[in-house]
DNA sequence: TTGAGATTATCAGAAAGCTGACTATCTGTC
DNA sequence: GACAGATAGTCAGCTTTCTGATAATCTCAA
């Protein structure tokens, strides 16, 4: 969790002065794609603390109230969470109340993860915080800007072209 | 009703599945940062790898080098690493000469980190590849949608004037 | 049908990161 | 100068996340 310290604001004044950054690294997509993604994952964590659900909770929950049904590995695949981190976080949906896990009729190695009533209420509630963290965040930003970002980032969520697959 | 598990498994060899995420996540902007960010961390730690360093490992020798020696908190305040991490990071860099703790002239509690030779060395070469790291992770944009998302991020970075501290 | 190899979920242990306490030092007030 | 409170860095212990191994099941070729 990171605190959400002010960075920029450098010379003079005998509080905290936030050291800037080198132009090197200013310019760095990288490096502000993970300073961004950091504080707003944070932010998000803390106002969804009082749920008791964190962002990757609410992202399962999501997934399945809105997708359907699906096995754990669906589910980290699409989140972007390890195999065994999954295992956990339902766990925790489940001792909740918020998903159930079910034998795969087809594939009996696997769980089909559906979501109970509490667990779309308490999605629905999430994803209300969840809309406010982002609209607080974007708040720097104009609507066209805002729609322009996430057209970029999309854009780069994409498939890398130089597969390290056969070609 | 609908198959959910199309999503992931379905077609052919298990060759790089893109799992389809609801559309109301699609466009959720933290969320495209947080994929993106984890996307391009882990090809710069694993681009880096060979080096023995990793992406803040790097964040550190290329402040120090390029601003001039700074304390342990001007460096975790500016590359928003949390001060125990920090510790760590620069044992590390220690133990392999590229960095030197020298104790501040004027405040004896703190040290100033200075970059050594080897250590500058090693930020040319580890720069060189996230440089590259940076030009494919940007791949699918074209150089003036690249600048367009450098300059969305930067304006992302500075929080809105809501600061909750007194000033 | 059978057997080899792949796949799904799980668990134990390791690794990475953070919280809180602690020492040493600084700053400001008397 | 002396004392209270704040600050820089460190360490122990906890939480979170990943690595590697395992059991159960599936797939596919012979």
């Amino acid at each position: 969790m990171v605190r959400a310290t002010a960075a920029g604001s450098g010379s003079g004044q005998g509080s905290a002065p936030v050291p800037d950054l080198p132009p090197s690294m200013r310019d760095r997509v990288p490096f502000l794609l993970f300073r961004a993604s950091q504080i707003s994952l944070a932010t998000a964590n803390q106002m969804l603390s009082p749920t008791g659900l964190s962002a990757r909770h609410v992202g399962i929950l999501t997934m399945v109230t809105e997708l359907g049904p699906m096995t754990q590995k669906a589910l980290g695949n699409a989140l972007g969470i390890d195999r065994t981190t999954i295992v956990t976080l339902l766990d925790d949906l489940e001792r909740k109340g918020y998903v159930i896990r079910q034998r795969h009729p087809r594939d009996r190695r696997a769980f089909l993860i559906h979501p109970t009533g509490p667990g779309r209420d308490a999605k629905t509630a999430a994803v209300r915080i969840l809309d406010e963290q982002q609209r607080r965040f974007l708040a720097p930003l104009t609507a066209a800007e805002r729609r322009q970002l996430a057209t970029l980032l999309k854009r780069l969520q994409a498939p890398p072209v130089t597969a390290p697959e056969r070609g």
